[in-house]
DNA sequence: CTGTCACTTGAACATCTATTCAAGTGATGG
DNA sequence: CCATCACTTGAATAGATGTTCAAGTGACAG
């Protein structure tokens, strides 16, 4: 008699949890640039921190966050550690966004009074 | 030796600019609750509110910032007006980010001395 | 060993963001 | 037309988050 319409399992709730925070890492221009320059190859911290004119702990503070979502890797070379992108899923996710952002309007919607097009997903993912 | 892998173009500047406030409108857990809810079908600010258990100015508010963003679609049936997911889109985008937080490990990886697998983009999306 | 290099971390500050209440808007139904 | 319903919006507050400086860590070169 409640729950009209989600028929979620606790897990789901602990995984949309854990989907925001991967989103609130993407979240933020300067961490989703130093993505998207990860998306080209691996860098060391010195190198990223200079490609963004930023200061090296704020890059390792940047790093932390996204290493904290599992989004990207890390290995040492030398003296030197090198950050990549974990994985495809990690890429897909930024391009797919990426796309939707060049598609989607110039942010200027002021109401349009009837916009009949509403996306239904396929009933559950699960 | 020097842009070294940066051959952005400024409107990628821009469009990453986009793609992250599209990221941080994701990347709160009531409102991508709100998005999984409103991919099971349309629904209306008052249900939506109900569902949640918040305010209706709450919910209000929450369907403003994912309307900025492109990401719900509105229509007025009767006195009422739906809510919806904008395409398919938004809905891959949020399917995706569930799958890789249900894979990614359980937040708790200390350092792993040495992870090997960075993945690289194929070269570049333009 | 020891010094140094490359990076990490803690704390402080400033900024941003979400929620709420109260007041406002506008279409609908009578 | 007018009253009402469903929703929106503005302002205030509280909580979260990013950046920076300074100090700390750890591996590598000698």
């Amino acid at each position: 008699m409640c729950t009209p319409s989600l028929p979620d399992a606790a897990g789901e709730l602990a995984a949309i949890e854990r989907a925001a925070r991967l989103f609130r890492a993407l979240g933020e221009t300067s961490r989703l640039r130093l993505l998207v320059t990860l998306a080209q190859g691996e860098a060391c911290v010195s190198d990223a921190a200079a490609w963004a004119g930023d200061e090296l702990s704020t890059v390792s503070q940047r790093l932390r966050v996204l290493r904290a979502e599992g989004l990207v890797s890390r290995r040492r070379e030398g003296k030197r550690i090198l950050y990549g992108l974990a994985d495809r899923h990690v890429a897909d996710l930024i391009f797919n966004a990426l796309e939707h952002a060049m598609e989607g309007r110039p942010a200027s919607e002021p109401f349009r009074k009837d916009e009949p097009k509403a996306y239904v997903s396929h009933d559950s993912h699960r």
